[in-house]
DNA sequence: TATATTTGTGTATTATAATAAACAATAAAA
DNA sequence: TTTTATTGTTTATTATAATACACAAATATA
């Protein structure tokens, strides 16, 4: 029970993520923000694991072919979720 | 390729999935946003798919004791962009 | 080394998510 | 049907995410 995952931790692995994403693209802060259409310093904040609105996550998810993943994964709880309803 | 999932599909599927999982707790709005010491109205508009703040859908996920999974995954596609690297 | 690029920070302003309160519309229970 | 609870919606206010700009600090490149 090495548990006890935190908002905060969770807040700072996203932006761990997109960092590593965005540099796999070699793509600078800049870049992305360009291509979001988006400040830059969001990207930094976000990056920094500071809050953010679930826009700029999604906008930021969706341009690195993250989006079908993700809606999956939340069908499959919905549907565990179903599924233990039966019993 | 009935592919192409979109930023408000997902955002109406985040929704969905906080209604579910609160009905499965026989929770009313009322009951969660008290839980998570949050207005109602967040929770209401949060599960009607309209934009929110990543503390907010985090709150949610974590009286739901999703927390851990969404944590996981978030390694796990950290982890395969790194093994993707490799060749 | 110097130069260029990228990242981190600061400040002020704008846009909008969150809050609070009330009330209407449904839905569920008596 | 009447209550009762829940959900949807409106308005006004507050808190804060997002923006724009500048500049310093750190990295990478010539």
């Amino acid at each position: 029970m090495i548990d006890a995952v935190t908002i905060k931790d969770v807040k700072l692995q996203l932006g761990e993520l997109c960092k590593q994403k965005r540099q796999s693209y070699e793509m600078s802060q800049e870049d992305l923000a360009e291509a979001l259409d988006i400040s830059r310093y969001t990207i930094q904040k976000f990056e920094n694991g500071k809050n953010a609105t679930l826009d700029t996550v999604l906008k930021i998810a969706n341009h690195f072919d993250l989006l079908n993943n993700l809606y999956q994964a939340l069908k499959d709880i919905e549907k565990s979720n179903d599924i233990n309803s039966l019993y």
